[in-house]
DNA sequence: GTTTTTGCAAAGAATTTGCAGCTTT
DNA sequence: AAAGCTGCAAATTCTTTGCAAAAAC
């Protein structure tokens, strides 16, 4: 990644961050940009252990806080289904995965097109393929209902505490 | 599902259970019997709540020992990344996952072709769809070459302690 | 100066493990 | 009878939270 690129996302996240009205602290501000550099998708602890060596005063619990406050902002995202517990798949017939955002509900679904996808190139530079699958993010029908029964409209947060 | 495919795949299990030299315990069965028939991906929890009500005499940890001997035979799979902890992502353009099933390394690719995938109607049914990602799952170079300067080939389990 | 954040340490949740006793083969 | 399982309870690991002190606006 380019170094343009990671202070213009630099940029907006301190952006967000005033717009949001919340405070620019050396830790925040360290944070992001450990969060805006890194190439894979690190964890929590991964995060801090980087974002250490640069401000020795900084704690776990602040990278998270941080972290799921971008999350909420939806400025990041969270890879896989969620900060939910394992789950397991015992179907071994080719599919692909519908999973909820609110409630983490992981339905199957089949497709002889999605099944044999054709990769870009750059995929071979970072590994040897296994098995390609399509993950589809969005909302079930149970959490839409859900969502209707509630308020209409305040300005609290929306949905799942 | 169909009552066909589930005693099938039971069958495979039970089979399987046999040919690995485990004994078929009814805490297994109704283990076995639950990942079999549930459509959504369940968690430990589910299946251990789930299978109680047919056998009382079950524990958590009995769930959880089974489902990742099933894992370790390649007879369930994970969803998501792994039993790892939540990854963050703080790329906001559209792109796919690459990751690698030994180390957990997730690395980012790009295409326009994937971006704008058909998915099949039966998809709707689940719910309301937001956004569509390819998960691709191999491993990693580093990965690849930590192998081949391992014992080349003794009948342990492989790699990753 | 006020309000938000932080760090600490303790609380919680999820998952794993040692061990004695019970079951399966 | 022998070897493998199971359940329990304690140990781990990962993540969140309450609160007083410190920092930002």
């Amino acid at each position: 990644m380019d170094k343009n690129e990671i202070e213009e996302r630099m940029h907006a996240l301190l952006q967000a961050c005033s717009d949001a009205g919340a405070r620019l602290t050396p830790q925040r501000i360290e944070i992001f940009r450990e969060v805006v550099e890194s190439e894979e998708h690190p964890d929590a602890e991964m995060i801090y252990q980087r974002v250490r060596e640069r401000l020795a005063t900084v704690s776990l619990d602040t990278v998270y806080r941080t972290l799921w406050w971008l999350a909420g902002l939806g400025l990041v995202a969270t890879v896989g289904p969620a900060k939910e517990s394992t789950r397991f798949d015992a179907n071994l017939t080719r599919h692909h995965h519908f999973v909820c955002v609110r409630c983490g509900l992981t339905r199957d679904f089949y497709s002889r097109d999605l099944d044999n996808l054709e990769l870009p190139a750059s995929v071979a530079a970072i590994g040897s393929i296994e098995r390609t699958q399509v993950e589809v993010k969005g909302i079930c029908h149970a959490c839409a209902e859900r969502q209707k029964s509630e308020v209409p409209a305040s300005q609290g947060e929306p949905g799942q505490a």
